[in-house]
DNA sequence: AATATTTATCTTGATATCAAGATAACATGA
DNA sequence: TCATGTTATCTTGATATCAAGATAAATATT
C-alpha cells in the first residue's frame, strides 16, 4: 500500500461512486515523473544548468553543425512560448554558453548559436544525463523496458491522432 | 517514426558513442506526461480552476469530514514549499472556496476548511476529471494497463528504496 | 522560571513561465 | 509600387513557484 493506493482508499470511503482505477495509473504516473525530472535536475545542477538551458543547448548540439538553430526553431522543438525562449537565450548569452547571429538573408531572424564553451559543456554533461536516465529505469528488464515503451509509444499515438 | 524517434536518431549520428536506449523511454515519457497535463488542465479550466487548485480542494475533499486540514498538511501531501501553500491557500479564499480557521489547540497553527462552495465545486468538477482520464487511457487494453501499472509502480518501489 | 529549541505559518525577493501585444522585415496581390 | 497580410522575434505585465528568512507559539532543557 503505497501513498498513491491510500489516496484512492481516500477516495473510495469518500465517493464510493467513482471508479479511481484510471486515476490510480495517472497517479503513479504523475509519481514517476516527479521522480525522474528530480534525479534529472540533479545532474544538471552538478554543471550548473537547470532542465530549461539543458533542452535548449542539447537541441542545438543534436541537431548537427554549424550547431545553430533560429529561436523559431528552438520553441518548436521545445513546447515553450516565444518569451520564454527570448529569456532562455538571454541567459544562455550571459554564461557565455551561446551567441546570437544576425541572418544576412533575413534581416527578422537571427541564429542562436553554440559557442565553443557552450559546446563543450554539453558534450561534458551528456555522459552523466545518459548514466542518470539509465539508472531510473534499471530496475526493470529487458522485457518491462520494451513493454513500458511500446504502451508510451500507443499512447502517443493515440493522442496524435486526435 | 515519431519525434521521440527523430531526436534519437540525431543523437545517433552526432554521438553514435552514445547508447540513447533509456533516452527513448524517458523522452516518451516526457511526452505522455505533457499530453496527459494538458488534458487534465482543460477540465480543471472549465471549472475555472487549474491543476493547482484542484490538487488543494482534492485533498480537503478526499481527507473527509470536516474537509479541513492545517497548511502543513497540504504541503506534504501536495509536495510544494510552505510558500507555495501560502499562495494558493489565499487565491482559494478570494474565490471563496475555503477558509481558514483559527485552530483553539494551538495558537500556531490554522486549518484550512473547505466552504459550501468549495465542497460543491470539486464534487462537480470530479466526475469530469475521472472521465478526462479514462479517456486517457482508454486506447489501452485491460491487459496493458495492468502491465502499465505494475512498471509504474516497481519503479516508484525502486525510488522510494533509495 | 528562564532560556533555548522546535514547529507552523507567512513574508520577501528572485526566477521561469505564459498570454497578449509591439516591432520590424518579408511576401503577396492588385 | 503600394497596401495588406504574414512571419520572426522581442517586450510587457501577470502569475506560480522556490529558497531563505521572519514571526510567533509551543515544547524541551537547564
Amino acid at each position: 500500500m503505497d501513498k498513491v493506493d491510500k489516496i484512492i482508499k481516500q477516495w473510495n470511503q469518500e465517493r464510493p461512486d467513482i471508479d479511481a482505477d484510471s486515476m490510480r495509473l495517472i497517479g503513479r504516473f504523475k509519481k514517476v515523473d516527479q521522480f525522474f525530472k528530480l534525479a534529472m535536475a540533479k545532474t544538471f545542477a552538478e554543471h550548473n544548468l537547470n532542465a530549461a538551458n539543458f533542452d535548449v543547448l542539447a537541441t542545438l548540439r543534436r541537431s548537427g553543425s554549424p550547431y545553430a538553430l533560429s529561436p523559431n526553431a528552438l520553441v518548436t522543438s521545445t513546447m515553450v512560448t516565444s518569451g520564454t525562449m527570448t529569456n532562455r537565450i538571454d541567459q544562455l548569452i550571459k554564461s557565455g554558453l551561446v551567441e546570437r547571429v544576425k541572418n544576412p538573408n533575413d534581416g527578422r531572424s537571427v541564429d542562436v548559436s553554440l559557442t565553443k564553451v557552450g559546446f563543450e559543456l554539453i558534450d561534458s554533461v551528456l555522459p552523466d544525463h545518459i548514466k542518470t536516465q539509465d539508472k531510473l529505469v534499471s530496475c526493470l528488464s529487458q522485457n518491462e523496458k520494451k513493454m513500458f515503451n511500446e504502451v508510451l509509444r500507443k499512447l502517443l499515438i493515440d493522442f496524435e491522432s486526435e
